[in-house]
DNA sequence: GCGTCCAATGCTGTTTCGGTATGGCCGACA
DNA sequence: TGTCGGCCATACCGAAACAGCATTGGACGC
């Protein structure tokens, strides 16, 4: 049951919300940027650290601060978002070169 | 806005069962594979072909079909479910290692 | 025509999720 | 020291999403 068992409770949501946090060090300006608000997002960082099993932000009192495993798993993520990003033109260049030629 | 818009709906639920039907031919086994029923997954891969504005499969007789978007789609699919894999270890690992050691 | 196998759809109960309101923490400042 | 302001976390609630059941509809084999 190796397979990509892990894979099921992470979402890209949580995934997009991370590096979105990890860019602001700041949950409300994130979510300000993802057209959210702070709750949800700062529950977003919760679930996504949950389903790791690592904690990847350092609160700080003036917001939030990247930890080593948090940097390690932004490296990641941003090649995720790019991938997913590349198959969603892929097909549809796929896609619109059969369907328009 | 160019961003990752299109990253936005698109979940990594909806790409695993993409995979399973793919490698099934048959979206009834690849539920099964996913402890799921049917018609979920049905919906999954419709919702799918939605958000990339294009068809992945041909329904056959006796099953799915890959079309050509599918296969290029299928491609990117295993290389982020992957990523997505390689993320989690390696969060879990730089964790860990400070964790413990 | 009838039974079979397949995917798609209608419907419903449950779960998930986002938003509002609030709490708790901590530093700045007078 | 007391108040204010900024920050993240939590409680709660209404709405949207989701999975499962039951059923439909299409295509082949007998």
């Amino acid at each position: 049951m190796a397979d990509s068992a892990r894979v099921a409770d992470v979402s890209l949501t949580h995934i997009q919300s991370f590096v979105a946090v990890a860019e602001e060090c700041n949950v409300g300006r994130a979510a300000r940027r993802l057209h959210l608000t702070q709750p949800p997002l700062s529950r977003h960082i919760q679930a996504l650290e949950d389903e790791l099993g690592a904690r990847l932000f350092e609160r700080t009192r003036g917001g939030m601060r990247l930890l080593p495993a948090g940097e390690a798993f932004l490296r990641h993520a941003r090649r995720i978002l790019a991938e997913v990003d590349a198959a969603v033109l892929t097909v549809r260049d796929v896609a619109g070169n059969r369907a328009g030629g």
